[in-house]
DNA sequence: TATAATCATGTTAGCGCTAACGGTAGCGTT
DNA sequence: AACGCTACCGTTAGCGCTAACATGATTATA
């Protein structure tokens, strides 16, 4: 494999290695004629500049790491989808790092991103402690969090306005009339699952329902941790008549359950998911829920970071995305 | 941001460059006292090589690059999640590339992972021609197919078997005793499509069932284009008690097309799906489809490719992976 | 007409690492 | 004592490119 190298066309054209760079850079002055030469050199040579070689010389890739648990979630799936958009066309490639929901293997990512020279770094819906975030990331220069705030470390954030979402949720349960609203939470870590807890609790404040501890559970962020959850959750409270759900997973498998227990959504029993993703609207009901900008969730995080790399300022900023309220047959 | 190199590092613990190169890489004769020396400075200036001169050196990158049409369609989201995890065991890094189903973003991406040096490619469901596939192709020297036949151009691939699946399908619908059988084919361009319309075809001609053109119509991979290219489908011909689509997301369209035209599933029209994504067990009615074993693909995938990488033989090797049958309520 | 200001190119010195080879000391072998 | 072998470590020469400066030729400016 021996590649044509910029000498070589430097050789072939007859003119000095920088020339062909300015030409290939578009960047320097160049007489047309000699441009030409040496693009038809390139061209006839099929030359293509290594990327390598010039990162090495400049000090940028020209990539950015994208972190997120599941690649395969379709949360995730959609997020990477905007910022692998919005990298694209601005002339940058990702490196997908899926971590699995392992703690571990997240910070893993992060080191061999580090030494692949990454120019940033998107980490999504983090599952690391605060303290290992924090170590992590002052390794890298310029970073942009989803779904989770930077506060103190000077990164980005992008996130949903997850906390007025489920206040719009709550409060959509509470003008039917229930009491007795119950809440399958997520994974105790997580950003998200913490600010909807939080607007579930303002909203009961607001109107005067008392807090019961026991209504409220967390659960992995899946359709069967949201079945197992839901078991759980109705086998102590039978008398629950209303149930939000951390995401719309969850609240498919909250529907499993409901299903087997033969109890009828949502006369009997009134759900509610979180994100709209796809399926959210096609299970049987479909669901309420609260739209989430996935994809631009996405592309914001992607601009941030460019803004970060292109030295713009933007210390601890964030982003907060708006959320939409979707009525459907599972809480009507 | 001045980065510790080896330079660095070596004058630090007192000794040559090459004797840090062999602690870092664990590779040659380095003594158990010097490895600790370099190794406790190594630690304690937080040096991490850099993987951009390592692979000016050594001509290797350990990235791939991997193309798929669209990362947030569920498929090849879990064809990605298993590229990534294999890759991640290998300790290789992955290039996502979703190209919008756009064959020219597609020939960008190829082009871009080239000047990137990736050690080796996977290309999911290429829309391109095969003219401009070849072209992009002898480019690289490790390439891996997924979905598309190798055949000339030396490149492994990784199939699903679409042919017998579609046979399973189409079978079940025969030995129910339905005589109308439609399908929705798909993207003309797909392989898939064409594998799982050739055993429509031979399933019918193998049951002395005629073959009738009019019952077959391509459409976008979509929901979307499911629910369109139904509706053109039963208003030209009413009498279809089956339907076959390319893929569950073209039958969840095709379901809607139905609901919303009153025609009940499956007692007025069978409809069967093609993949077992997530979604197909939870529509209503749920979906009788063939499943692909979507992750195991992408493990596949990446095993050959890093096969090639270290040029063990494989040269237009083909991985078919088996499919199964799935019979639920929407074709009992 | 001398001087500066452009333009168009070339030269030099790296970027941070490793392959390939070279040297040295210490040991055993005959 | 001479030789070879092995373990250990260093030196050299790049990998393919660009930043920064240098050069010469041309043109504008006073």
């Amino acid at each position: 494999m021996n590649r044509v190298t910029m000498a070589d066309v430097a050789r072939e054209a007859g003119v000095s290695l920088m020339t062909v760079s300015r030409v290939i850079n578009e960047k320097g002055d160049v007489s047309d004629d000699t441009r030409q030469r040496v693009l038809t050199v390139v061209e006839r040579m099929d030359y293509r500049p290594s990327g390598i070689a010039r990162s090495l010389a400049t000090h940028r890739t020209g990539t950015i790491g994208l972190v997120v648990p599941d690649i395969s979630n379709p949360f995730f799936a959609d997020v990477a989808r905007g910022v692998a958009d919005a990298a694209y066309l601005e002339n940058y490639s990702v490196f997908l790092c899926s971590s699995d929901e392992e703690p571990e293997r997240e910070l893993e990512f992060v080191a061999s991103l580090e030494e692949k020279r990454v120019d940033g770094l998107i980490v999504c819906s983090s599952r690391l402690p605060r303290q290992d975030l924090t170590v992590a990331l002052t390794r890298h220069t310029n970073v942009v969090l989803i779904n989770r705030r930077a506060n103190d470390l000077g990164a980005g954030a992008v996130l949903a306005d997850d906390e007025a979402g489920a206040r719009m949720i709550v409060e959509h349960f509470v003008r039917r009339g229930h009491k007795n609203i119950a809440l399958l939470a997520g994974p105790s870590a997580s950003y998200s699952g913490k600010a909807r807890l939080s607007g579930y609790r303002s909203v009961l404040e607001t109107s005067g329902i008392a807090w019961q501890p026991d209504l409220v559970r967390h659960c992995a962020p899946t359709a069967d941790g949201g079945a197992e959850a839901a078991e759980a959750l109705l086998t102590k409270r039978p008398d629950i008549t209303a149930l939000f759900c951390y995401n719309d997973l969850v609240a498919v498998g909250a529907l499993r359950t409901c299903t087997s227990r033969s109890l009828e959504v949502p006369a009997r029993i009134a759900i509610a998911g979180f994100d709209d993703i796809a399926i959210a609207a096609l299970v049987n009901p479909p669901l309420t829920t609260c739209r989430v900008p996935r994809y631009d969730i996405g592309v914001q995080a992607n601009r941030l970071l460019l803004n970060q790399i292109n030295s713009e300022p933007c210390n601890g900023c964030e982003t907060i995305l708006p959320v939409e309220f979707v009525v459907r047959a599972s809480a009507p």
